[in-house]
RNA sequence: GGCCGGGUAGCUCAGUUGGUAGAGCAGAGGAUUGAAAAUCCUUGUGUCGGCAGUUCGAUUCUGCCCCUGGCCA
């Protein structure tokens, strides 16, 4: 059926995926989807990357500017929001071509979620003070006796979903462990899952080392400074949290100098990469294109018609 | 040119009262269920500047040389 065709060009920062993408606009009736955490955000423009608006005007684009910076998105709105997409434009006749660098989302999307309650902004909070009061090691006994298989499976030192699986506990008054027990996420499988890197990890390391120069060049400490009048204390938000933002932030604090937060700004982006070449290499179904080759957009173009027409 | 420091992992440095060495950062690999660009786990052999001497044994002590920082000329 037509409502099932849909691409998915994954790949780390840097790799090259808006310029395969815009190509193979221009070859189809595609429209952009993007999976990207960062992108979601309005007012996150030069740090997150995002398309410039001539870039955006050359093809349909979604998910990008949806939320304000001082809110919080997750993977279970962005699942939810992408096949409401996907069925808007295939039922215009269209095909969705989701581009991004969100692990997690893809899996969302892919691999579906079991069914568990939202975050609470209420609960997160009585946890947080918690955390505060007590340190991690006595939440972490609490999640021990209130949901030992949970337990079990995460790290004594992962605050996070520490955090997370006790939320669930808490509102629900069942462990996290048996929420996934009784519930079977749905999968989905786009006609193609392409993964874009290039196969030389110094090339990658070029590229995400000019992109950063190129992002200051651009203004990205005087997109820091209007966040922070704009917003307050940026350590509260979510945009603070991603790698462009972070090492600026410090720096228009005072907390480091120009080159020690260029040096981190280069190596956190790095560490992105590379975590997000891990959810890639996770994923044995993907078709893979060296980015690094001189004619890799030819290349994936082809495949991804072959594929997507020739069935 | 003289005096005093330094030269140890990709970087910044610690250390061995002589038995060939270890932190932080970087790098690499992995996990990932409503914050994910987040959160977390694993991972350290390097002519210890070079050459010679003393010694059973030198990265450690001695001498010379090279490089480098500061001060004095």
């Amino acid at each position: 059926m037509d409502e099932q065709r849909a691409v998915c060009i994954m790949g780390p920062t840097g790799a090259g995926k808006t310029d395969l993408a815009l190509a193979l606009c221009e070859c189809g009736p595609f429209e952009i989807i993007s999976v990207d955490s960062g992108m979601i955000y309005r007012g996150l423009t030069i740090g997150t990357a995002k398309p410039s608006p001539s870039v955006l005007a050359r093809a349909p684009h979604h998910l990008i500017d949806v939320v304000d910076a001082d809110r919080s998105y997750s993977a279970a709105a962005f699942r939810a929001d992408a096949q409401a997409l996907m069925a808007d434009i295939a039922g215009r006749g269209r095909i969705p071509l989701l581009v991004g660098g969100t692990g997690l989302y893809f899996r969302a999307l892919m691999d579906g979620l079991d069914v568990l309650p939202a975050a609470d902004v209420t609960v997160r909070q009585g946890l947080e003070s918690e955390l505060a009061a007590n340190g991690l090691g006595a939440l972490y006994q609490r999640l021990r006796e209130g949901d030992p298989a949970t337990a079990r499976r995460l790290h004594q030192n992962d605050t996070q979903r520490i955090l997370r699986a006790l939320e669930i506990l808490q509102i629900t008054g069942r462990p996290m462990s048996e929420h996934l027990s009784d519930s079977r996420p749905q999968v989905w499988r786009p006609t193609v899952a392409m993964a874009v890197a290039p196969s030389d990890r110094a090339v990658l390391h070029e590229r995400i080392s000019r992109r950063y120069h190129a992002m200051l060049d651009r203004g990205l400490i005087n997109e820091v400074r209007w966040i922070r009048e704009r917003f307050g204390d940026v350590k509260t938000l979510p945009g603070l949290k991603l790698v462009g933002y972070r090492n600026a932030a410090e720096y228009v604090a005072g907390a480091c100098d120009w080159n020690e937060m260029i040096a981190r700004g280069i190596a956190a982006t790095r560490q992105l990469a590379r975590r997000q070449l891990t959810w890639l290499r996770a994923d044995e179904t993907l078709t893979w294109v060296d980015s690094s080759a001189a004619n890799h957009v030819e290349m994936a173009i082809k495949r991804i018609s072959s594929a997507l027409f020739c069935d």
